[in-house]
DNA sequence: ACGCCTTGTTGGCATAGCGTCAACAACGCC
DNA sequence: GGCGTTGTTGACGCTATGCCAACAAGGCGT
């Protein structure tokens, strides 16, 4: 048995505001993955953290800011695909390079995207909306720095747009890969790069023609 | 002052199942469409529709049923393209017709769509992300069907997941049209004609090619 | 080493929302 | 006109959230 009258662990330990918040994050995030949003409960959270209820409304304030926070962690890291930005190789050469390392990094890093395309939340919430714009927003960046248009896409918002047409299908085709596995990676990365081609060849040229005396 | 012994109007009106359960609906749609789930109460829903509260759980069961019903009814409108199936047409007017009657028939549910896009885009449980599956796939189906290729998708599923991958491009770019103004009508026509005809002329062969013998 | 002060942490309270159920009443029928 | 069917209601129990005052762990000055 233990020395009676050493250690004394305390039952409660006391830590730091921010390594306090990670720890509950983690939690949050692990359950909210499993689970649509009303069917967790903060009791729920707190108990997997070792920690008191009161305790979340103390860091996060409400329930819904504390999904928000979890939420938008993970996001933070599947979607920023790797620049793979070769100088001077040919646009569609850094489009092939760019796919092939979108995929793989998509790959590594499965269940994070899987939960990521199809969030559990449970009704539509416009901050949560927003989230996910801003997810989307920085692929587009990234997208314009590959295929070179980025100065193009601030001068013209329409071909922004175009991209973030083009990552809806880029999330809804990795989708059919990596969730239902209707398509393998080549099928992907082909579909990928032959309508991103297409896309810069024939619809870009003609959205800067007809809107190019705008703003 | 009336007659004190006339008309009588009974304090509560009795309707039949059907109806009460419409009107029901009818207003849980129009509070759903407006604010997120968490955020609309049961008893909210009933003082709109003049009725009790217990009265929608014995209508739907749970709230969640109810919502769900509210949202397949919204659902059931906008995402059944109209056929436009003219026999003989070449496949690119063919296309060119169907899209300009989808994007009309999205124009005129505007709002019903937006609400879905952002249902779709913020994810939600498992049972409303089977609904929007099921939409999508009657998409599927009827873009098959205007393109001529309904016997291959039956025969190679690849082609039926390459189609819901332009799905998704699809709502993508109606919501930078619809909801954002970031593109007109004009430029999601053209978009969206230009890359599913390059699909159909680039993707789907090597698609059918590479897999023909599975099965 | 002792005690004070800061602040991380807790438990209980008040409120709101959901699902259930037995009682009530409107309408059809004999 | 009485009676049975059934649409409809209001109240009850339970759970979950947000709030708040009390508590205590760890640092600091003396």
């Amino acid at each position: 048995m233990t020395d009676h009258a050493a250690v004394e662990v305390p039952r409660r330990v006391r830590k730091g505001p921010d390594e306090r918040r990670e720890q509950i994050l983690k939690c949050a995030r692990a359950l909210f993955r499993e689970r649509p949003y009303g069917s967790v409960s903060n009791t729920e959270i707190a108990a997997a953290a070792g920690v008191s209820r009161g305790l979340l409304n103390h860091y996060f304030g409400t329930k819904r800011d504390l999904y928000l926070a979890a939420v938008a962690q993970m996001l933070a890291v599947p979607p920023i695909p790797v620049p793979a930005f070769v100088e001077g190789a040919m646009v569609p050469d850094r489009i092939d390079q760019s796919i092939e390392a979108w995929l793989e990094l998509l790959q590594r890093n499965r269940t994070t995207w899987i939960t990521a395309l199809d969030m559990s939340a449970s009704g539509v919430d416009a901050e949560l909306v927003e989230i996910l714009e801003e997810g989307r927003e920085s692929a587009v960046d990234h997208m314009a720095e590959v295929v070179g248009l980025a100065p193009a896409t601030r001068e013209h918002p329409e071909i922004r747009a175009a991209f973030r047409g083009y990552s809806g299908m880029a999330e809804a085709t990795t989708r059919e890969w990596l969730k239902y596995g209707r398509l393998d990676r080549d099928q992907v990365h082909l579909m990928l790069k032959e309508v991103l081609l297409h896309l810069l060849d024939r619809v870009v040229p003609q959205f800067v023609q007809s809107g190019a005396g705008s703003g």
